[in-house]
RNA sequence: GGAGGCGUACCCAAGUGGCCAACGGGGGCAGACUGUAAAUCUGCUGAGCAACGCUCUACGGUGGUUCGAAUCCAUCCGCCUCCA
């Protein structure tokens, strides 16, 4: 029956405890390890997901990631929507309360969200499920059931909901039952490890929680890091602007790699590659005795990124592409070409190209000289351009180019 | 049900009748320096204009008082706290 040839324990131990934060706990994990090994059945390994806003970046990954270390062992890993969840709106390190969607809303993202997920998950290996499915079954009085077992002064021990209380903020009281809802997905899964970012602590163990009040096994809580942004500081999130899509192009991907702060690579390397940590420390200890280029590193780190949501072949591309723009001070491949009916002075032509949002945006960036024609720094924004076949190419900043052209009468 | 407080630009936050397109900080953008790194320094950060000044829009919404309001009044909306 057991068709998989698990690995031994302290191998599985050590790929699963890369990059993790908590761990609860190891003993448990071990012995679970074991039993599956011996046994030969793999261990239900639980990650939800909160399909509330559809567009994954490289900070989701860290999770995904885990969950595959999980699959490459041979583990069953469910991918579970909180569809359910996602009306409710997890509150976990919001300040104020989060909009409720609309079931609509919700599908169409889940949607999306499986898309990108794949470029890392094994397709075939992964079970999808929703936790509508019991949760919505749960009803009113199920619900009701389900918040006896827990206390308010107990659901205050969250950080978030202690601190807006103590600023006077609102809490409404969908949102303490939100852990309730995501602690009850681990019962009706049987959880055996259930994963998260570290922000999710407090659910993952109300989880265990219930599962033992159920009369259950606890299942094993492992978190992974929150990354960090492109700025180096900040969670890596959309809305803070200091992510890297894995719908951004490779040259989007590579740019932003390269601006984030030397301090920052290390971690990412750590989480979003699967160079050995080993390699890692060497790396980072020729660096620090100059042996190596930094810059070196994050151009490893930017290709590896790269080739593992395109492939090798652009990864380099990206690179090249890069050193010549930068580095050589050269034009992009493909820039955007616009047309012009007829001549115009410079300052209308950089708001009609998009590179600036108004008028007066662009007429401060010609003044502070950001921007050149051809090459060429202008700093007069009534600078006529005439007609001309060829186009003009228009450089704003040190990354905003486009081709302008307006052709002779 | 009762009492009180608050609502300013992307965020925080000053401003309580004219000097306010609105102090300061953050963020963002640009320039210098670089490895498009960080840090640092400098400038900019509502829109429009034949423009070193003018016009329009903006301080929760709507009306009003006034020569003139983010600032005063009325009303509405939203939010918070305390008591019950």
């Amino acid at each position: 029956m057991s068709e998989h040839l698990f690995p031994p324990v302290d191998d599985q131990l050590a790929l699963l405890r890369r990059g993790a934060v908590d761990l609860v706990d190891e003993p448990q994990l071990t012995q679970k390890l074991r039993a599956s090994r011996a046994s030969g059945e793999p261990l239900t390994v639980k990650a939800g997901f909160d399909p509330s806003s559809p567009d994954l970046h490289l900070g989701h990954t860290v999770l995904i990631r885990k969950m595959r270390h999980f699959q490459q062992l041979g583990h069953r890993v469910i991918f579970l929507v909180g569809d359910f969840t996602a009306m409710i709106g997890d509150p976990t390190g919001k300040k104020i309360t989060r909009p409720q969607l609309s079931k609509e809303q919700v599908e169409a993202n889940a949607k999306t969200y499986q898309d990108q997920v794949f470029k890392i998950l094994d397709r075939q290996a992964t079970v999808i499920d929703f936790n509508s499915r019991w949760l919505s079954a749960l009803g009113a009085e199920g619900l009701v059931r389900l918040a006896g077992k827990y206390t308010l002064a107990r659901m205050m021990e969250r950080d978030d909901f202690r601190t807006r209380y103590q600023a006077n903020q609102p809490i409404h009281i969908h949102e303490l039952l939100y852990p309730l809802a995501q602690g009850y997905d681990s019962v009706a899964l049987e959880a055996d490890v259930e994963l998260g970012g570290h922000d999710q602590i407090f659910n993952l163990l109300v989880g265990r929680q219930l599962m033992k009040e159920d009369g259950q096994e606890p299942q094993v809580v492992l978190t992974v890091p929150l990354l960090v942004g492109t700025d180096g500081t900040e969670k890596m999130s959309k809305s803070l602007g200091n992510a890297i899509a894995l719908e951004d192009t490779p040259q989007e991907m590579f740019g932003k790699t390269m601006s984030i702060p030397d301090a920052t690579m290390w971690d990412w390397l750590l989480l979003l590659t699967e160079l050995p940590e080993a390699e890692i420390e060497d790396r980072r200890r020729r660096v620090e005795a100059g042996e190596l280029h930094p810059k070196a590193v994050k151009q490893e780190l930017g290709r590896s990124i790269i080739a593992d949501y395109y492939n090798e072949e652009a990864a380099l591309a990206a690179q090249a592409e890069f050193d010549k723009i930068f580095a050589d001070g050269g034009v992009p491949e493909d820039l955007e070409e616009f047309t012009l009916e007829d001549p115009t002075e410079l300052l209308k032509a950089v708001t009609a190209t998009g590179l600036a949002k108004s008028n007066n945006e662009a007429r401060r960036l010609i003044l502070q000289g950001a921007v050149s024609i051809d090459g060429e720094k202008v700093t007069d924004p009534r600078r006529e351009l005439v007609a001309k076949d060829e186009g003009y190419l228009l450089k704003v900043g040190k990354r905003r180019f486009a081709r302008l052209l307006i052709p002779g009468a």
